[in-house]
DNA sequence: GACTTTAAATAACGGCGTTAAGTAAAATAC
DNA sequence: GTATTTTACTTAACGCCGTTATTTAAAGTC
């Protein structure tokens, strides 16, 4: 109290007087509220999703949660989808940092490629509810806007960009780190003449069917876990042979 | 009616008199009907899958197509679960006849390896929304018995085996009808050194991961069912020259 | 101290799966 | 040929869901 009382005093002539500054204070504490109350369902909700699933997750649950009630949430979100989504981004910043950590350590483009196989499935096998919410139960968020950094995921609801959904590219066009990555590394294979010339895009995607083939099997009561790592090495383990130019015969 | 009274008179000492033959057929055409409403469930609720998915799928809309009210399907199904089971068990049937037909033309082992897999991935891209519910939504009907021929899929609730789930095996121990064909073609064509000694269940499932990856990613948003066909073929090459042994080099 | 703004709660709507109780017609029994 | 039972189905209701409109109480502002 006393300090801001000084401080007031030495800085008279700013453009910002004593009360505007308060206000702001304020202001900017009330807004830090809100987003941690954001931040908590948020939290909860994935949490609940975890617990629940896709198909059983209740909103209703998530505001029981974290102790208030449903209609609550819709201040925070606009509904249960946007929080969906804000779950699935906050998903997403996961995924990428993983990828793009693991994409750093090889040499060369075959072993990137083999090493990117692997965080692939090793994500998908740690966060199975959030895998599947991301690629299978709600991949319609895989082409919604991924704004970097703070922002977007923590922006409440008024105020949020007007139209919320600028054209979102048609399947094919847009395109997310990890298959970037993994793109360039089949090229820079082709290029090195490591791998055969080839579609470089074509068989990333091939290769991405292939782990995610395996991660789905592996979340699903179609495998165990264990069964699913060693079905996914041997995967690997063919698709890289089969990207090896053959030798003559 | 004459033709029966005269069937009647020929008949005389049959052990069934002529008024439990008529109530037999009486209880019979009942039966008839009774089944022919059943398959009209089957049938609109499929439809009703198909148009809404599984996420929307809703019992009062089958009830509402077929003209009955919603509580009359419960004297069909014990609920929405045995419903959509029954659905699932018909889709088996459509799948493992597919597969079993694709299983047939080739002569080589590794052609056949080959054949099973464009089989799959086209009853995938051809069936997608019951694909996705026998083999991402309600894979855990996987498990569930297969009766086969008539029966079990027409059987009314209350004459169903009593405690109608025996114990289901766990993961892995159970395997379907396409499994064992591609499990077999793999045991052959290491038998036949067309590909190197190696766990044929394992390569099975291996292979089997990568096709159900493209059906996954073909039947979401994330990609187009051309961009898929395309990248089923080029992952079929891929996983058919990684099978091939090495030449030395 | 009167006002406005804000954060939250209450009440309600329609839809869902599901169960219990009722009803009208058909089958059966006498 | 009437009375009784069985069958096929409906009506009514419960508790849960997502969502919206309305209300309340506190905090901020003047």
């Amino acid at each position: 109290m006393s300090e801001l009382a000084i401080l007031d005093k030495k800085s008279k002539k700013d453009s910002t007087t004593r009360k505007t500054r308060i206000r702001h204070a304020s202001r900017n504490r009330r807004e830090q509220g809100k987003q941690e109350l954001r931040e908590a369902i948020l939290d909860q909700a994935s949490k609940e999703f975890v617990e629940h699933g896709y198909e059983n997750f209740s909103l209703r649950r998530v505001a029981e949660r974290i102790g208030y009630t449903p209609t609550t949430i819709y201040l925070y979100f606009k509904n249960k989808d946007e929080l969906l989504h804000a779950t699935v981004q906050e998903g997403f910043t996961h995924f990428d940092e993983a990828i793009v950590a693991a994409s750093k350590g090889p040499r060369t483009p075959l072993k990137r490629i083999e090493v990117l196989g692997r965080a692939y499935m090793q994500f998908g096998l740690e966060h199975p509810a959030l895998y599947r919410l991301m690629f299978m139960q709600r991949s319609d968020f895989y082409f919604m806007p991924r704004l970097r950094g703070r922002g977007s995921l923590n922006m409440l609801p008024e105020a949020q960009p007007s139209p919320a959904k600028p054209s979102k590219p048609a399947p094919g066009e847009h395109r997310a780190v990890a298959q970037e990555l993994l793109i360039s590394a089949v090229e820079d294979a082709i290029a090195q003449k490591q791998i055969a010339r080839q579609d470089a895009t074509k068989t990333a995607d091939a290769l991405w069917a292939g782990v995610h083939g395996v991660v789905a099997l592996a979340t699903s009561p179609l495998m165990t876990r264990e069964q699913a790592e060693a079905v996914g090495e041997q995967l690997l383990r063919l698709l890289i042979q089969g990207l090896k130019p053959q030798a003559k015969r």
